[in-house]
DNA sequence: CCCCGTTGAGTTACCCGTAACGTTCGGCTA
DNA sequence: TAGCCGAACGTTACGGGTAACTCAACGGGG
């Protein structure tokens, strides 16, 4: 007869139920002896414990989290992209923190458009994620809409974000540009260049953009030249992005980069056509990334503490699971560093 | 009374039923409908969507899985660390190409332990997953037990592995550990150090290292010096694993990194100490990293291509999930890149 | 006007685990 | 020894969605 295997369910995985008949109790003995709560005896637990290692029974928590107001145990990640480095620490110090509370990131790489962030918030919302973490502040209409009627927490991170839709942690980038602006302009540079990427949406990088440019004009300085490359923000770019900028613009003083691996690229390039750093050519960085620590010339920067960022995110989901008071905005700082990649007495 | 309000279940979601309940159909109609399998009018058709919008419905994807034969679109994804650049490239590349077919990677970190990789694949195996990618080939006998039992497709990458678990895409590490050792042994090098990290496992790293010693010997050179600092394998490493090497060894004509980060960082330390490089040491990488692209000496190392790595591993899953024939092994290979950092015409 | 095929829509059962409640039975007390 | 109590375990219902089946209405051909 058929009924004398075990025959597994179609999806061939042993089921809690398989256990119980095994072991010869019902499958609520079962379920409380895998939960540990108590109400049987000892004779039981060892039945029951001996088939689920014979039958190689692991629990399906879909069902758990279906059966009851459980929740799940994942949390919706969004991030832009791990070919910039401080994404990926970024991640990692969400994910790590996660991990120690049980819980898994769900990753969706949105590639900066919020197109791509609408579809991915739509599929995994279906999959009843306990929260979500997103980077950045701006979503399209219809992602926000289900957002606010996800009814899970939400953290909205690296931009400062003082309205956010549930709770959010980052840093100003406005003032990190604003900054940086303030501090070249006062060691006297006055024409400046900027080096970065564009994507057709706002974003962070935008923001540094705008607060710098306004203090170099609000200093009596320039930014001769901003130049936004259709490319990813990483150290080629960097490299050929200066060469463009310098090769139409001669007398640029300084080049502010959207980040440090462009910087890094840009350095190479200035050092590899004979200029001297910081004597014929002043360059800055954001984000002090680790390549920064064994340069030769400290790189000028912004650092911002983006392991700290990811981890001070998955604390606040976990407060917010466990109705911990939270609080909405959080702004994990910068530190602008004044390095030796610019010229600290010029006049 | 209370019922003129469609109350929403416990977790605040709207069910299928509401939506169905609101456009006075059955569920079975409504659900019909949103699979768009036909059997409806387009009457209803209308009717059931307007109340879609309305309630601001979001199928449980949850529930489609938990019902039935359908499998869910989790792919579970097991990363060393993202600190390195090399595996946050190949974590793209599979979560960019699972992202095509509609697929979710939910993250592992594993920190190269085996033992966090086993409770990671028990976690996430009991969410019932379409199918996991591991790094690397070496797992702990209860998580290669629970692998055998998973029932779902895997994929083991990395390291090139003859006898998967299931399916598997890499490289020959000892090969290409190997190649490099016979290129610097061609050249006249002799007297050859190694940086790297030690993990306690054996992983991929200590197989080329393994390779490199074995042609370096058999070419009548020697490793002089294996140093395999605790920390990560990352830039300040390379640099301060360097002056720890050549403050021990004098002699020493040619340095052999982990990777290209710590072959960086390594340079950097050189260069600081006025040491010409090739003329005075070589330096030699692994990996290929962006970084390489604007160094002003290019940087002697091997290329790999992270990016289709991860592509490959997830089209070998998404293929498998589709029943179509795929092949248990297959060798991305790696390509060794003769660079500027070691001398051309030694003797 | 009847029969039958087609189309539209409802009913039922099931997936797996858990909450809530029911039942059994041994042991202790009065 | 009857009565009671609680530990140990069983039964039922439920959650959200889908497959398979059933049923009703309608229109067209004979």
């Amino acid at each position: 007869m058929a009924n004398l295997v075990e025959k597994k369910s179609k999806n061939n995985k042993v089921s809690l139920s398989q256990v119980a008949r095994a072991a010869g109790v019902s499958t609520m003995t079962a379920s409380r002896v895998l939960r540990g709560e108590g109400g049987y005896s000892e004779k039981t637990r060892i039945k029951v414990m001996e088939q689920v290692d014979a039958l190689g029974y692991l629990p399906n928590r879909l069902a758990t989290v279906f059966a009851g107001d459980q929740t799940s145990t994942f949390i919706g990640v969004s991030i832009p992209d791990l070919g910039n480095e401080v994404f990926a620490q970024v991640l990692e110090g969400i994910d790590r923190k996660l991990g120690t509370f049980g819980y898994q990131s769900v990753l969706g790489l949105t590639q900066h458009t919020q197109e791509e962030e609408e579809n991915w918030i739509r599929t995994v919302l279906s999959w009843q994620p306990a929260g979500l973490i997103l980077t950045g502040r701006y979503h399209s209409k219809r992602a926000t809409e289900m957002l606010r009627n996800a009814g899970v927490p939400i953290v909205e991170i690296w931009d400062l974000n003082a309205a956010p839709l549930d709770m959010s942690v980052g840093i100003n980038h406005f003032d990190s540009g604003f900054d940086m602006g303030r501090y070249l302009t006062s060691l006297g540079y006055k024409k400046i260049g900027y080096v970065g990427t564009s994507h057709d949406t706002a974003n962070a990088a935008t923001e540094r953009l705008n607060g710098f440019c306004k203090s170099v004009d609000g200093a009596g300085g320039a930014v001769v030249k901003q130049l936004c490359l259709h490319d990813t923000a990483n150290y080629y770019p960097g490299f050929y992005g200066t060469e463009q900028l310098l090769a139409s613009t001669r007398d640029i003083e300084c080049i502010f980069f959207q980040n440090d691996a462009m910087a890094f690229g840009g350095f190479q390039y200035c050092t590899a056509k004979g200029l001297s750093i910081p004597e014929d050519i002043g360059i800055a960085g954001w984000g002090d990334l680790p390549i920064a620590s064994v340069m030769n010339h400290r790189l000028t920067s912004c650092h911002v503490p983006h392991l700290k960022l990811g981890q001070k995110a998955a604390e606040m989901m976990m407060a917010s699971l466990t109705d911990e008071p939270v609080p909405t905005c959080v702004d994990i700082g910068f530190k602008l560093i004044p390095g030796a990649t610019v010229l600290n007495a010029r006049r």
